[in-house]
DNA sequence: TTGTAGGCGTTATCAC
DNA sequence: GTGATAACGCCTACAA
């Protein structure tokens, strides 16, 4: 195995020719000799020539590598989301630096550094869930790498971001269970920190004052997310003494950890209590009860969105056609689908 | 916002002093005045330097970015074997270029070409089912690029593998439920190329050998791991005039899957016929049937493995002291988890 | 049409 | 102790 790549220096070398005239052969400029060029593509490829991206990188002061922080890859709704950005990525011939948060402020920190040491072209970001501060990511413009928040966003503005808005995704659902019948609907909502928290109680708190009942703030519990809170949660909701017909859960998982509460203690699902949820991942379908109804994401669009966001700033950047101070938001859609009522 | 990241170059501008000077200082070579080396770095820090990854890496043929090529991150058995490579990465500050083959040999080969290109460091890979050709894989050794083999390996020696060898966990199953009382144990295995299949194959043949019954294969059949696929084979099964007391299934996706079709089917699971499973995911604990027992591979483990593996690969080489046509194998033991049935 | 030379940011090897 | 210079692989203005 010769240990040595080939480099257009020793095609050069090997053919009495120049490395520029080498370089103009293989990058088929215009005033080059046919002949010329044939031979240096001829050796080349006998020679597997590749060009070193590293020196290019270097030299063009790019790296087409966006780095992606997730908090936690194994939940389905970012895996989803990576795909995404995986997708649009290959579309552009961009490749994905991988990193993972676990929810932990520090750790994302952490990560963040190491992708700016890589000097990524740019990164893509859902916070943990535990950040409030953001200096560690405001400080990537003085490395001149843009940033795209996608789902879980700071609470700021002036920041480029694409996200799944549930206020009025919220207000739906509510209503939705207003008119089957359920009238006490609780909800368990996640850390008050988060944007995505405070959508979700507003879209909730919407959808009571419109059908003209006083909002029960008993109705109303937190979750940091844990199974252990989840379950603390649903204990004062399952301990009222009127208990709610419906609970609307933060995401599929609170949903699992809600229902295995509730089945634990002699509740029947959805016909006690009705469950419904946000994220509508494929896995709750082979979970032992789905919830009634869920607020679709599109985990994969968001994530698609988000990339092809990024690319388009780069694109701009290195045109020159930046506008400062200009920052993008994109907003999905949810949809609301029901789910039949496992028969038991 | 100044565009221009601070260089060695600059700050030596600054201080009047050669680039060299500051190279030193900010390395803290032992040769250098102590004034000149504060002065130094006060200044870098003041100037939010950094050295730049990207004209290092050129330099040094080495960009510490690991390639990590996975069929389906969705699945939870990649995303935690991800975790694994992504806590042995960064132990030893490497990074992770991450994508999927979507157990498309043609993307997988575009995929390998992007890392290639990418320069990597090095590739750690989850082979896509349907491959069974591996030239493009080896011909990463041209461009000394090491790769590592994780979990679905190549049925071929002289290369660096991780895996779990489901052979004697297989046979300990089958053991396990000729001892529970179950006499006629079915086998839906996956796809025939995959090593992993041979291995169960083999296992299962072995453990109903070791009770002295005759082999029944209509009790073995497969699935290219499809739900679709998973059905015909269950429909198969339920439609012998003796029906299997037992089924073992590929891995907890073809579990769902033939569950599912199971309970379509008016089969009560675990009690009329009892399922048994590998890989033994947390997500299974959500479902409405749990496999009775299933093998854990370590998923986590084994990308924690393979990733040290990488690394040593990596030192060695940069070391010089890599021995020529060795190859690592390592193999992970698999644990026979029991899991109570679910009482309904 | 082709060659020469400079530069991207850093570190290592000389010299002083 | 510190400075000048070469080198990594590639590209590109400028020269010829």
């Amino acid at each position: 195995m010769d240990n040595k790549l080939p480099t257009v220096k020793e095609i050069a070398r090997r053919l009495n020719v120049s490395v520029s005239t080498v370089s103009r052969a293989l990058s088929d400029h215009p005033r080059i000799g046919l002949r010329t060029k044939t031979k240096v593509q001829e050796l080349a490829k006998e020679m597997n020539y590749e060009p070193n991206a590293k020196a290019i990188f270097f030299k063009q002061r790019k790296s087409f590598i966006v780095g992606v922080i997730l908090p936690y890859i194994r939940e389905e709704f970012f895996s989803e989301a990576i795909s995404g950005i995986e997708a649009a990525a290959m579309e552009h011939e961009y490749t994905i630096l991988f990193g993972q948060s676990y929810d932990n402020p520090e750790r994302e920190k952490q990560v963040v550094d190491t992708m700016k040491k890589q000097r990524v072209d740019g990164l893509i970001i859902s916070l943990s869930k535990q950040t409030n501060k953001y200096e560690h990511l405001q400080a990537l413009d003085k490395y001149d790498i843009p940033v795209v928040y996608f789902d879980r966003v700071p609470a700021i503005e002036n920041v480029h971001k694409v996200y799944c808005d549930l206020y009025q995704g919220t207000t739906e659902m509510v209503n939705w269970l207003f008119n089957r019948g359920y009238r006490r609907v609780a909800f368990i909502n996640g850390p008050e920190k988060l944007q995505a928290s405070k959508e979700r109680l507003k879209g909730y708190l919407e959808g009571v004052t419109r059908q003209k009942l006083k909002i029960d703030m008993q109705m109303v519990e937190t979750t940091d997310l844990s199974k252990e809170s989840t379950h603390q949660a649903m204990k004062k909701l399952l301990s009222l003494k009127n208990r709610p017909h419906a609970i609307v859960t933060f995401n599929d998982y609170v949903h699992m950890d809600a229902v295995q509460y509730a089945e634990q203690h002699n509740v029947q699902i959805n016909k006690d209590i009705a469950f419904v949820s946000y994220a509508n991942l494929p896995i709750t379908s082979y979970t032992a009860f789905p919830p009634l109804a869920s607020i679709e994401q599109y985990p994969y669009g968001q994530g698609k969105k988000a990339m092809e966001l990024m690319i388009r700033i780069l694109q701009e950047k290195s045109a020159g056609t930046t506008v400062p101070d200009t920052h993008h938001t994109e907003k999905v859609m949810p949809t609301l689908v029901m789910h039949h009522p496992v028969a038991r």
